[in-house]
DNA sequence: ATGAAAGCGCTAACAA
DNA sequence: TTGTTAGCGCTTTCAT
């Protein structure tokens, strides 16, 4: 069977307590004395049960990530980000996705799914505020994401109402007048809230207009609800000239549908998407888009949950802004224009 | 502080044991005892310290998976289809990525991330067999994906040489003569091998060229690769009439190139790619792609490493073929025939 | 049907 | 510097 620390001690012939001193790296322990029993522990390939280690320490060295879905490339990217930053304090990463249903991440930020974990990192779609009012759960909890919560906990993001002010100041600094949004939700949570907010207000600004008539609800958000929702701008007779969608799978699905009609990217409509998934640097036309840091996201959020393992001074909880840039391809500046660049 | 059996016990009046009997659902409770337990249960918000249990049993409720990489999202998908299926089974999903290295994958193979988990999910890209070899672990262990190896571990994976014949096939069956492969990895380890050989069957068994001018080899297997190495493959100077990539983001990467290049697919150059993934649904040009059941992929694995834990009877390692099916789009057909189809 | 007590493997307080 | 021992919270014989 496996072998135990007692194991080790009595084939080396010491006390279990060396044999823990060595396997921690206590300071007090005489090299001799370590080689003796390390060479004992490699005999006998002894391997600490984590179980037994969390049991009597109260930690895991398991972080939880719960994201709305993996197929989306976006959260496949920033749950490697934060794998990778988790690893670098030797933390490991159980992930989880709600499919972005309330009921999921409501159990999710209760704790029912994973209950061995020292900290948790969660990526709301639906959650309200008053979902967690009242978690009594005490493993840390860190959101993610572009919702706006009045609540005790970190918040990591980018300033969605800034970027999505500046993804439609580029399309009218291009001439742009009337940009159609793809992608506000249906019902009554409203995840896409601060980038139709940051929309309309930079229309607003500029003195277009930012009518419903130019805003698009859809029940999902991948290609094809953006695919539906385009069809559906264009069959109620508008005819924008620019559309900023929600995410770039979105605008990759609205893409596509001009493409059907014969409408062409950037010269007849021109589109912003937001996330920057690599996807969108190899279409037929590459795809202009809003590009949050998402390594920085992963490490904030991963040191923002450790940060509050420490026990002594636990930090107020505080929202954290990471960065963003815009990257700007065909699908705003045309061909020429874009060149073949930038498929970092 | 945090509740346990003692101070539910006590605040009940019964012993220990009674209330574990509750919590797991023994059989020999009376009705009164069980209704008296759980009153007490929920007043004081009693959880079970799962660490506990698990140093008891010996078993933790969580299985790894390694992947190559979250940002394809094929590995994407899989993945998210890998934790619905241990969900089912009361069980949690470790993530880790390896790079596709080496190195990494040894490691994750001899359990130095992961060391709480019940089993193991590997998709190993660089792996040799000889590095399972003297895998002393004792954690089930099932593999994943297109490589071969002779060793005594569970393999799920679908039959990659008859598809990728089903796939030149199909090419064949619409006139293509030249088919080139793109994908097939630099170096002495060479993932993509079953599906060059695929290919080089199928041509060769209707008399088409399959020669190594044919072949472009890569070091990666993303969107970027696969746009070098059709301007490797034209820059040659052969003219092929179509391609079969080693996965959708490679044949993605191509179709790009063909169009910046002015190449018409699939008028001038068809693509085939493999995988599936749901960016080929959405393109400019929808692309044909080998569809492996994932969900099945998934579910096999999951059940496959469980069926090792029941202890009794170990099954004998096995290999398990999944299902695929090749899905036909515009890549090969052409707009009028390919249909806005299946975008599943 | 319920209770008493041992022990899973480890860490940490204390002792030597 | 190393050894002894209690106990983390739970499950599980064995009694009753």
């Amino acid at each position: 069977m496996r072998v135990s620390l007692k194991d080790v001690a009595a084939h080396a012939g010491v006390s279990i307590k060396t044999v823990s001193n060595v396997v921690n790296n206590y300071q007090h322990v005489t090299p001799a004395m370590r080689e003796r029993v390390q060479r004992s522990i490699d005999v006998l390939g002894y391997r600490p049960n984590l179980a037994a280690r969390h049991l009597r320490k109260g930690r895991t060295g398991i972080i939880a990530l719960a994201l709305p879905e993996l197929g989306n490339p976006y959260f496949a990217e920033l749950a490697a980000a934060v794998i990778d930053a988790a690893a670098a304090h030797e933390y490991i990463v159980l992930l989880d996705h709600t499919g972005g249903h309330r009921e999921q991440e409501i159990l999710v930020s209760q704790g029912f799914r994973a209950r061995v974990i020292d900290g948790l990192i969660l990526s709301p779609i639906e959650l309200e505020t008053e979902d967690l009012r009242d978690r009594v759960e005490n493993v840390p909890l860190v959101l993610l994401g572009e919702r706006d919560y009045d609540l005790p906990y970190d918040h990591i993001a980018i300033d969605n109402v800034a970027a999505a002010r500046a993804a439609v100041r580029h399309l009218n600094g291009l001439g742009r007048r009337e940009v159609a949004f793809i992608g506000a939700r249906r019902g009554r949570s409203e995840p896409a809230q601060l980038r139709v907010r940051g929309w309309r207000e930079e229309l607003t600004a500029a003195g277009l207009p930012a009518d419903d008539g130019l805003v698009a609800a859809t029940d999902g958000w991948g290609h094809a609800d953006g695919a539906a929702a385009m069809n559906r701008i264009l069959e109620s007779g508008r005819r924008p000239d620019a559309v900023f969608a929600y995410n770039d799978p979105m605008a990759i699905g609205a893409m596509r549908v001009l493409h059907e009609r014969g409408l062409r990217v950037p010269e007849d409509i021109a589109v912003v998407g937001f996330d920057d998934v690599v996807e969108g640097r190899f279409g037929a036309v590459t795809l202009t888009s809003v590009s949050p840091d998402k390594g920085a996201i992963g490490r904030l959020a991963v040191e923002s949950v450790l940060a509050r393992l420490g026990g002594n001074e636990v930090p107020a909880p505080r929202r954290v802004w990471a960065d963003y840039r815009l990257v700007e391809r065909e699908s705003t500046l045309g061909r020429a224009a874009a060149g073949g660049g930038d498929r970092g």
